[in-house]
DNA sequence: CTTGACCTGTGTCTTGGACACAGGTGTAAG
DNA sequence: CTTACACCTGTGTCCAAGACACAGGTCAAG
């Protein structure tokens, strides 16, 4: 992200981002922007792994990720074989991480958009994976929370004990006599 | 865990487990149980991968999973290669086990044996390394919980929406519709 | 002798990417 | 034209803490 100089491609990341932001709004500030948006891309609505990454705020690593599980299927140019990305490809990582934000894994998300794909809706799908993934994460949250507890009084009871080396059969004794009394 | 017949290796082990209760208190009942165990363990104070997870609650592959990296080192019957276990080792896997249990990772535990088999005190590393875990535990609780609340916000708002088939722009309303209104 | 329970070492699988590497491409500057 | 550099490709490996698999050895009971 350390920029020494300004280059084309960075001229062109900034313009592409005032005009996403911008988009719909075109009668209001009386231009179609579209002729701007397809002069910018290099073919025909054509963005990059980095220009995707850039817009949905993840990394490169991140996209080519999706797209090595077959969740993104970029076209590929014949001029060099690089992806080509249509607006339905963001709009598809867009949901994808909309997704993830809501704790579905990403295999649940494949089942999700095969649905969608198959212009099934994947309504009753997401309401099925939600149920199981919200007791999960319950679970888990009453097990970090059980795991903080004992932390906290671990700590709070170690402030009142003294360093001690190792015995014959005692390894460190903050954490055995915790243990210890703490089963009984 | 479905035994269908008692065999002698499991007569055995009941009766190890019983000693193991009375440990300590062989002048109570008056008698020394010291020959019945040499007689019961294969050699000397042997204890195979089952009879050592058993003893402690886990699995057997749990056993050979801290073999494997070192933690417990057994030494090998020249007999036929298997691996015994001495008390000793017995105490280390639960001394692993409760620090496992006070949210240390294999790596830390690592750690803080290599102070005490040096015959240092690993009391100051348990002190630094429990401050930093239970910080990470924090923010994973606070995210958790974070993510628990939008599952349950996003289960509630679904309820009174119907489902949808996917439209040009739209792959799931209930996911999209949810995380639109909820950014802004 | 066979059966079945147990043992060994080694390798692979899990999640959601992150990172590495070898090699191709596009473009701006010297 | 060359060079430098940013970007692209596919593939492979890594993370944590075991779980599981597999091929082959060992041992006691029937």
């Amino acid at each position: 992200m350390t920029k020494s100089r300004i280059n084309t491609s960075d001229l062109l990341s900034g313009l592409e981002l005032m005009i996403d932001s911008y988009q719909g709004k075109e009668q209001i500030l009386g231009v179609n922007l579209n002729p701007v948006i397809v002069r910018l891309s290099c073919e025909e609505g054509c963005v990059k792994v980095i220009e995707m990454a850039r817009r949905l705020g993840v990394t490169a690593d991140t996209v080519r990720f999706y797209t090595r599980i077959k969740i993104l299927n970029p076209t590929k140019s014949k001029a060099n074989g690089y992806r080509e990305y249509s607006d339905k490809d963001v709009n598809r990582l867009r949901f994808v991480l909309s997704a993830r934000q809501l704790g579905f894994s990403v295999e649940d998300i494949q089942e999700i958009l095969a649905h969608a794909d198959k212009k099934k809706s994947p309504c009753p799908t997401v309401r099925r994976l939600i149920d199981q993934r919200l007791h999960e994460t319950e679970r888990q949250l009453r097990e970090t929370l059980k795991l903080r507890d004992r932390m906290q009084q671990a700590v709070l009871e170690w402030s009142q004990k003294p360093d001690k080396a190792p015995t014959g059969h005692m390894l460190c004794h903050l954490i055995e006599e915790f243990t210890a009394e703490d089963r009984l």
